[in-house]
RNA sequence: CGGGGCGUAGCGCAGUUUGGUUUAGCGCGCAGCGUUUGGGACGCUGAGGUCGGUGGUUCAAAUCCACUCGCCCCGACCA
């Protein structure tokens, strides 16, 4: 490709929407440009790195064992109420309505549609296992688009069902696409890590998540340096830190004017915040629920909404609060009639706890559970942090920011029974079919490739996703054989299968180089009056500060090597 | 949805506070000509604008007022 002929200009200053990294880069680079807000165009560039991820990513996919297929972005309103799934997501559904005044939905995902065509298709065990995949766009009215590509509303999505006779089974095809992600991102040349996550209300038991580590990622990732174990925050699981315990004393009431948060309080009673009880108010699918949590601990809304099988978790308002005849600042569990009550484990930890007097400034000393107030549900609902003992190894966790460019869960049979997904057995007996379902948003890697590769100057491609492996740059001068020479090198190396981008223009050379380094190409070749009089050509890699002089048949070789090797 | 910021040429910005000095300006980029060519060269000439939109106030609006649309950031939210 000539770059006095490539659609897409570069650009020298940042556009001011951009805030992240890999956004600026992309937009200056003149690889994608914007339409509305989560919502982009690839232009030429940007478009061949979208191919080059796909075909890894479809290569790895039936090398897996999967196969293709295509599903509609247009499916019917019905099928979502079917599953419940219309409410799971809510406003991030695309409804729209079709001149009969049916209603349709942009498919934000196809677990629906491919149920039911395993339903319509898959008969016997004898159809099992079996794992179906497409790339495709997948709409969802996102809250909040950020990032450039890091969360969009329209994206594509490479998904991936599994469907298996039995758990044994499931947890073969777990496996397999589980490698196949490790492979995956590492042929993109991306490091990820692996972590426990959330499966969600609809999920089954196993989730893994694939994390790319970057500052402008919106996970937080709870890891163990020593062992292995890494979990979204989620998910994560930690040894909480002790309290002061003794003897239970007799339950007294104080005054404490101006002391409403945690910290007033404690600092009030003169004693460490693990040594109160926190009350958090939300309201889950319409009902007031009652969150009861040492006060050194955080509440993990994941885990609350889990534990309570809720689809809809939010905090109370302060007038809902108020109508629940509770007093903010001062809420307390003890005497509480009427409100559902949730509490830590953490709160058994501990005694003689500083808790909320349900009336205005007013606290009590000397709580203890459950002396003074029972829990409708005790669970864990503690938000993990860095610091506290790793659930596996007890050595203190850390804390670490990701990206999440992959997904993989088992759903079980949430999606088989509802939709009739059955298979026959060797008995004879019809059963639900045991689901995986597994996800990339190849938009998402690519920003994460770039989050992860790049410098001052620009992108800096890994080579299996470049969108070109080599940046020709001539430097031209008159009455000299570069032209000519270039000419011919490009004819040459697009003989020999290699992508070339040949920097035609009749640019001056720290014009060519800074869009060399910016469009972040593996290799750069220049050709010069001082190369052409040494009979060589430079080689610089993207990468490497250095470059080397060679001959043009050294640099073939050298460059089918470094294109081979990735 | 709550909080904050922004909207003037393809991109980056000034001008808005205090209406008139501007036929709306600067840099980059773009077009033409010439000189240049190893890390974002230079000169000359030129094209490019419903000042996000609508309505209002005024002799006069990019500038003041009202409404509205859009974009970004933080949060909420997000299988």
């Amino acid at each position: 490709m000539r770059v006095t002929r490539l659609f897409g200009k570069t650009l020298r200053e940042v556009p001011a929407e951009a805030d992240t990294i890999s956004h600026k880069l992309l937009l200056r680079a003149g690889m994608v440009d914007q339409l509305a807000a989560g919502v982009y165009s690839y232009l030429p560039l940007g478009w061949r790195v979208i191919n080059k991820i796909e075909s890894i990513v479809r290569d790895e996919m039936n090398q897996a064992g999967g196969q293709e297929l295509c599903m509609p972005v247009l499916q019917p309103l019905e099928m979502w109420q079917q599953t419940g799934r219309d409410q799971a997501f809510g406003e991030g559904l695309f409804v729209l309505t079709d001149r009969r005044d049916r209603r349709l939905v942009l498919g934000p995902t196809h677990e629906e549609v491919i149920t039911y065509l395993a339903s319509r298709n898959v008969q016997s065990y004898r159809d099992l296992p079996l794992m179906l995949y497409q790339l495709q766009t997948k709409f969802r009215d996102e809250p909040r688009s950020r990032g450039g590509l890091i969360r969009v509303r329209e994206f594509i999505m490479k998904d991936l069902y599994s469907f298996d006779a039995d758990d044994a089974a499931l947890d073969v095809s777990y496996q397999k696409m589980l490698r196949a992600y490790e492979n995956i991102y590492a042929r993109c040349g991306l490091t990820a890590m692996m972590v426990q996550a959330d499966s969600g209300a609809i999920g089954g038991k196993d989730s893994h998540e694939f994390m790319v580590l970057a500052e402008s990622g919106e996970d937080e990732i709870i890891y163990c340096p020593s062992c292995k174990y890494a979990a979204n925050v989620e998910k994560a699981e930690s040894v909480k830190p002790k309290a002061e315990s003794g003897a239970p004393l007799p339950i007294e009431e104080v005054a404490t004017p101006g002391a409403a948060t945690i910290e007033e309080v404690a600092k009030f009673f003169k004693v460490a915040p693990s040594q109160t009880l926190k009350a958090v108010l939300y309201v889950a699918d319409g009902g007031l629920i009652f969150a009861v949590i040492r006060g050194d601990i955080e509440v993990n809304e994941i885990k609350l909404k889990n534990l309570l099988h809720a689809t809809e978790l939010r905090l109370a308002t302060d007038a809902e609060v108020k109508e629940a005849g509770l007093v903010k600042g001062a809420a307390s569990a003890v005497g509480l009639k009427g409100v559902k009550i949730i509490a830590d484990d953490s709160i058994t930890s501990g005694t003689n706890f500083i808790a909320g007097g349900n009336k205005p400034e007013m606290h009590l000393k000397n709580v203890n559970y459950p002396r003074d107030f029972k829990a409708d549900i005790m669970g864990n609902i503690a938000k993990s942090k860095a610091g506290e003992g790793c659930p596996q190894c007890s050595t203190a966790l850390a804390a670490i920011r990701g990206i999440e460019v992959g997904h993989i869960f088992k759903l079980g049979t949430a999606f088989s029974k509802v939709l009739g997904a059955n298979y026959i057995d060797e008995q004879g007996v019809s059963k639900p079919i045991i689901m995986g379902c597994y996800g990339i948003g190849i938009g998402r890697l690519l920003a994460a490739a770039i989050e992860q590769n790049h410098d001052d100057k620009g992108i800096i491609w890994p080579m299996p996703i470049a969108p070109y492996q080599i940046y020709l740059c001539p430097l031209y001068r008159e009455g000299t054989k570069v032209a000519e020479t270039a000419e011919k090198l490009y004819a040459d190396l697009t003989a020999a299968g290699l992508e070339v981008l040949f920097d035609d223009r009749q640019e001056s050379p720290g014009v060519k180089f800074n869009d060399a380094d910016l469009l972040g190409i593996p290799v750069r070749i220049t050709v010069s009056p001082r190369t052409l009089e040494k009979n060589s050509v430079e080689v610089k890699l993207r990468r490497e500060k250095q470059a080397s002089l060679m001959s043009l048949e050294e640099a073939l070789i050298k460059i089918k090597e470094l294109v081979a090797k990735g």
